[in-house]
DNA sequence: TCGGTAGTTCAAGACTATCGAACTATTGAA
DNA sequence: TTCAATAGTTCGATAGTCTTGAACTACCGA
């Protein structure tokens, strides 16, 4: 069937479903690694290895439907990137800091 | 029973149980009424009207073993206060983005 | 056209949330 | 001291959500 992915438009991104797409330990990994690299990744690159790819693709429909990512067909592969400007005039500092945060908590 | 209640030290919150914490829009509600008021609030008085009193024990669980609120029993109420200045060392930025954050997307 | 790669969809079991009902603890009044 | 009221807690059941294997689709290169 292959539908076609779905962006919400940023007004109607919530705060609510930001932070809860962020909760998630695998989710976070997966935007900080897209953080990390400067443009897009497809989902396995992006994904912590050893993730069975079903999880993986509910992972980045939970980021998408948030409004944090935002993904496009390649080919055969998916090419997911931030939406890091627009969520940062939308709820400015919350992605940022979160971002932040998670580098400070990894290395201690 | 009646368990003593339990606190983790600053050094155990985990950021992603913090943004757990946050992503539900009940506790968000709580918190963000704990934030408005100077000092601490009981569960009643900081949970919205009409929440189910079991409802609003598990969210102040939740709050709690997240590291997000102190909770102290006076008599027969239990006093919650949030650790703002903790959790602000701990995660800077993160907590007051987010309540700014949902402050402005409140009045709009 | 065939095989491989990248990702999606579906269904099932495991896990989690909500809420009513029964309970505990404390206070203030009779 | 006893009793009722107040403020929360605990438990159990139902309803909803997450994770994952299996089967599938789509595209590319040989």
């Amino acid at each position: 069937m292959q539908r076609p992915f779905v962006h919400p438009a940023i007004e109607d991104i919530t705060l609510e479903s930001v932070l809860y797409a962020l909760a998630d330990p695998t989710r976070l990994e997966i935007v900080k690694k897209l953080a990390a690299g400067a443009c897009g990744m497809n989902c396995s690159a992006a994904a912590p290895a050893d993730l069975p790819k079903s999880t993986q693709s509910h992972h980045f429909q939970v980021l998408r439907e948030a409004g944090i990512i935002r993904s496009e067909r390649r080919g055969t592969e998916v090419v997911n990137a931030l939406r890091c400007a627009e969520i940062e005039k939308r709820f400015p500092g919350v992605v940022s800091a979160i971002l932040k945060a998670s580098e400070k908590a990894k290395k201690r």
